[in-house]
DNA sequence: TGGATTCGCGTTTTT
DNA sequence: CGCGAATCCA
């Protein structure tokens, strides 16, 4: 069986000489040796839960408890899949880890599906579908039932499809209350036709391949497949539990059922993908289906001074819908957390400017400084000052490897090759380079396939056997099927297929494109072409790299050199720095309102765990700021403070000002202050703010040569950086009122 | 068909 | 403002 991966017998005597449990503290002692049964650790930011993980994966090789094959450890990110890898595999003395079924849900999902997947009607070489295809193929499908894709823009629709996916709903699961009335309620039959579509072209989205595998382990008919999982895993170990979806709880539940020995590391407080399907009731059902349950707290942080951690603390404690953690440390009280006002993003990026080179005096190596931000676009500004700074510095996020579009393109070609009913892929490529065969010739041969009910590929085959095209548009179809036949039969000889790829781009000139391309992107991504060839060499068949690069390939980032990181929070999850700077806390910024717009206080809490997870990434010093003024999309939008601003503890906060910057009260700014209930209000960003600038908004500006702050925003004290004190009432029907206004020296 | 121009809109991000 | 998509026009 190719999934039973034997383990070295002197293992165990290797866990003699060296106790893997050293250095543990009595928690997570608990967490690692409790084995049998069902296991929810709730571990916080910093308590070493991937330890505890890696350690009870070790232990239970090394005491001889199960072979690795006999594991299923899933994870939810790459990353920390790799870092498992990587843990274990030191923590065994180094031994590999391959073939172990250890990786992300997704990857271990499709694993199985490729045994099974002919009982839900795929052949087992299926290709794996990104949201881009996904999209596309939703639009494509939206013509047929006449949904017009200016009122429903395809991608809202095909987020609707993912999110019952996520949800575990196939077509015929869906009752007519769960459908909505979205898209004219025509969403059944789209999403009907769109799965007949996927199985028709022999693909998967994400969201099928744990739907598909849900769909064959609860089929009473196949309870023969279920039985042979739970033979085979005798125990389950699943990491960032806070972000698994339904789907992916119930993958799980059911093959935990077998041996019921299932542990499960989580942080309710740091569940951060609601918007993406995560459930943070998997924790709390969790309890309810096994009953036996037994859980364990890690409230010892290693990472955090107790001044950050308390800070944390306090935002989070906002927060209804938790558990309760209270972390603490032994590392010592530390720094209190910087909170600083500014005039404007500018005056922000050159002040945590100065800091970091402050902070580079004083023996901070950038490599241990981030600067973490809500969204991209707060980026750009810190990027100018730290070239102009010469600071080195270090963008994490942004386009992955295989979103680029030359990327995306060659894997278009290779999968053609690899599956030619890929209409998707094979749209993609037809005319890339461009060979002269337009939007009129593809609509004639999707009409062609449509009425044959064939692939696109077929119908190429079909029409240049006719003389239905132009001779100019057949003769260039031809040459291409040509092409495709001899690259297809080339994957089928024992040409390597880095050679191939390489062949493959040389052949259809999509290489040439680029190197006639003048524009200044048009080198990297040769370079990334190349990248992409010198992949492909590390994998044994075309198949297996395509799965990869569908599921598993990570952007690449060297870590070598000294570097600051900028990032954004979401990005941030899982990682610590000595210093991390949290720029841009106002209100409808972060917290974003969009989210609160469209959750509310479900919304407005997902962004409290986010500012949760930014001050827990800080080991030493944390700095957080907030900018009266900022540059967004062209115009200048003017801000409050964060509501999570007011919501820092007092006793941790160092409380910083610039000129004209208020600072709020603690006292009188609170819930009552009439903005809490506020956040459907469109009181921040947009086109609205513009013409009817609502309460909750403030208005700040240059006139005539002086710095002029104007407050138009109700509720509370505001204290202004010079002392004066400036009471405000709100107006409770929601219109603006200017307060007041002076004047500071520029 | 494809280059040029206008339009419209704008989190976060994993697989 | 800046980018991608839709639309226009040769």
């Amino acid at each position: 069986m190719d999934f039973i991966v034997d383990y070295d017998p002197r293992e165990e005597e290797r866990a003699q000489q060296a106790s893997i449990f050293d250095g543990l503290n009595p928690a997570q002692l608990e967490a690692v040796q409790t084995t049998e049964g069902p296991l929810l650790v709730l571990a916080g930011a910093g308590t070493g839960k991937t330890r505890v993980l890696t350690t009870r994966l070790a232990a239970l090789i090394h005491q001889g408890k199960a072979f690795p094959g006999q594991i299923l450890a899933v994870t939810f990110t790459n990353k920390a899949a790799q870092e498992m890898k990587v843990r274990v595999s030191e923590t065994l003395g180094g031994a590999p880890v391959e073939g172990w079924w250890l990786g992300t849900f997704h990857a271990l999902a499709a694993r199985m599906l490729r045994h099974h997947a002919e009982l839900v009607g795929l052949s087992s070489n299926f290709t794996i579908l990104d949201s881009d295809d996904q999209v596309r193929l939703v639009k494509q499908l939206m013509e047929t039932h006449n949904i017009d894709p200016k009122k429903y823009p395809p991608k809202m629709l095909a987020g609707e499809i993912s999110s019952w996916k996520d949800k575990a709903k196939r077509p015929e699961d869906l009752g007519a209350d769960e459908v909505g009335d979205l898209a004219n309620g025509k969403m059944l039959p789209l999403y009907r036709d769109y799965q007949n579509r996927m199985k028709a072209l022999n693909t998967c989205d994400f969201g099928d391949l744990l739907l598909h595998i849900i769909t064959i382990l609860k089929d009473p008919k196949h309870a023969d497949i279920l039985v042979d999982y739970h033979r085979r895993f005798k125990y389950i170990l699943v990491d960032e539990y806070q972000d698994t979806n339904v789907a992916q709880y119930l993958w799980l539940r059911l093959l935990a059922k077998g041996s019921n020995n299932i542990c499960c590391v989580g942080d309710d407080d740091q569940s951060i993908y609601g918007w993406r399907g995560a459930e943070v009731d998997n924790i709390l059902r969790f309890e309810k289906d096994f009953d036996d349950a037994k859980i364990i707290k890690l409230e010892e942080n290693y990472r955090s001074t107790m001044h950050i951690l308390s800070a944390a603390n306090g935002v989070i404690s906002k927060n209804n819908n938790r558990l309760g953690k209270e972390l603490y440390t032994n590392i010592g009280e530390g720094e209190k957390v910087n909170l600083r006002g500014l005039w404007d993003g500018g005056a922000e990026a050159r002040w945590v400017g100065e800091e970091v080179e402050a902070l580079q005096n004083k023996g901070f190596k950038l490599n241990q400084m981030a600067v973490l931000v809500r969204t991209g676009f707060q980026m750009r500004e810190f990027e100018e000052r730290f070239i102009q700074l010469g600071l080195p510095y270090r963008v994490i996020g942004g386009p992955r490897f295989y979103e680029r579009m030359e990327v995306r393109d060659a894997l278009a070609y290779l999968r053609v090759v690899a599956q030619s009913n890929d209409d998707l892929a094979l749209e993609r490529i037809i005319n890339t380079p461009k060979r002269g065969l337009g939007n009129a010739t593809i609509q004639i041969l999707y009409t062609h396939a449509r009425s044959k009910g064939i692939s696109l590929y077929q119908s190429i085959l079909d029409l240049t056997q006719t003389d239905e095209l132009r001779p100019k548009v057949k003769s260039t179809l031809m040459k291409l099927v040509d092409d495709f036949e001899r690259w297809k039969s080339l994957a089928e000889s024992d040409l390597h297929h880095g050679e191939l790829a390489a062949q493959i781009l040389d052949e259809s000139g999509y290489n040439d494109m680029w190197k006639m391309d003048k524009s200044p992107e048009a080198p990297g991504r040769l370079e990334n072409l190349k990248e992409f060839v010198s992949a492909m060499d590390e994998f044994e068949s075309l198949q297996q790299f395509l799965e990869h690069i569908a599921l598993v390939l990570e952007n690449q980032s060297n870590k070598d050199g000294d570097f600051i990181t900028l990032m954004t929070l979401h990005g941030a999850k899982g990682l610590e720095f000595d210093v991390a700077f949290l720029p841009g806390w106002e209100d409808g910024l972060f917290p974003s309102q969009r989210s609160m717009d469209e959750n509310g206080v479900k919304g407005l809490e997902e962004e409290r765990r986010l500012a949760y997870v930014g001050i827990t990434r800080a080991r030493q010093k944390a700095y957080i700021s907030y900018v009266a003024n900022r540059r967004m999309y062209g115009s200048w939008v003017n801000g409050l403070p964060s509501r999570f601003v007011d919501e820092l503890p007092e006793d941790h906060i160092n409380v910083q000002t610039e000129m004209g910057i208020y600072s709020p009260d603690q006292n009188n700014h609170g819930s009552n202050s009439g903005r809490s209930n506020h956040w459907d209000s469109s009181g921040f960003g947009g086109k609205t703010r513009q013409s009817t600038p609502k309460r909750g908004t403030s208005m700040a500006g240059f006139v005539s040569g002086e710095r002029v702050f104007h407050e138009k925003f109700g509720g509370g004290t505001v204290t202004h950086a010079e002392g004066q004190k400036l009471d405000i009432e709100f107006d409770n029907a929601g219109q603006k009122r200017v307060m007041d206004s002076f004047v500071v020296k520029a």
